[in-house]
DNA sequence: AGTGACGCCTGGGAGC
DNA sequence: TGCTCCCAGGCGTCAC
């Protein structure tokens, strides 16, 4: 399940193998995997062919290649997109949906998802962000994050800290997995009211979640179910660090008491039933 | 403007 | 064995 540290690492991994390449051909196999180019796949593999790779960027768990024609290819992994970059005649993958051959001949970009919550676009801009993704916040590893913004927003709002961690357009990057593995680490229950937590609490939480996501880029990401993989399709290995996330039952690796399963959005939250008292009232 | 619910997808696993 | 149901969940859209 790509989150920030995920995307990351594929990103680093297209920055070494798509980076300075000119883009020969695309082909669109799955319509579905383009829908947000509003266009059709016909001006999105024209718009893509000829056009040189300038970088790789991110931000939260949005990726983009900017191009030499002043747009971007960005696409967004959802829930179980991977971006592989292989030999051309590589066998073909399952659930391949876009290819992208490049004018040298090596190895080409493959974007492969079995849920088709992601897909790919291209959009003007991208240096240095597409307007697209004006309504993304910056990411906690972003140099111009402002902490003390967030800090203060946060605490204007009126939800579960949580909520506000998932939220995008407050912070962006984090999901299920890491908003409850930091929260597990600021000894907080998710249902805490964002309007009564002090600054030096959310303060800590934030400075918990950039050591939870940069020590899981370390490790490569998480692979929990086995649909997050490097560009190279090697799975990382976060899995093994992680303290409730999936753990149901299990002991705080803190504390002992055991890791408790809740509802939530439709989903399950993990936390410790001792470390993360449940706020009165939530 | 902030808040929260909903729908989109597929495959693996549990239960019958 | 084979069927049905549940679950994973990020994000755009929509209602309030």
């Amino acid at each position: 399940m790509p989150e920030l540290p995920e995307v990351e690492v594929v990103r680093l991994g297209l920055e070494r193998g798509v980076v300075g390449r000119t883009i020969r051909e695309v082909s669109v196999g799955r319509a579905r995997s383009i829908r947000r180019h509003l266009e059709g796949a016909g001006d999105f593999t024209s718009r893509l062919a000829g056009r040189t790779v300038l970088a790789a960027s991110r931000r939260g768990k949005y990726l983009w290649l900017p191009l030499d024609s002043g747009e971007a290819l960005t696409g967004h992994l959802g829930m179980s997109g991977q971006l592989l970059v292989v030999p051309a005649d590589s066998p073909l993958q399952k659930h391949l949906h876009v290819r992208l051959e490049f004018a040298d001949g090596g190895r080409e970009l493959r974007f492969v998802d079995q849920r088709t919550f992601g897909g790919l676009l291209v959009v003007p801009g991208g240096d240095p962000v597409p307007p697209l993704l004006d309504h993304i916040a910056r990411d906690p590893l972003d140099p111009q994050f402002d902490d003390e913004d967030f800090v203060a927003r946060v605490r204007r709002r009126r939800t579960g800290i949580k909520r506000a961690l998932l939220d995008q357009s407050l912070i962006s990057g984090i999901g299920n997995i890491y908003a409850d593995e930091s929260l597990w680490r600021a000894g907080l229950h998710g249902a805490r009211p964002t309007d009564v937590l002090t600054k030096p609490a959310v303060r800590r939480l934030l400075a918990h979640v950039r050591a939870v996501l940069g020590e899981a880029i370390a490790q490569g990401g998480t692979s929990f179910d086995a649909l997050y993989v490097s560009t190279e399709g090697v799975s990382g290995l976060f899995e093994r660090s992680l303290a409730v996330y999936g753990r149901e039952d299990q002991p705080c690796p803190r504390c002992g008491a055991p890791i408790r399963r809740e509802a939530f959005m439709n989903r399950s939250s993990f936390s410790c039933a001792r470390c993360q008292p449940r706020p009165r009232g939530g």
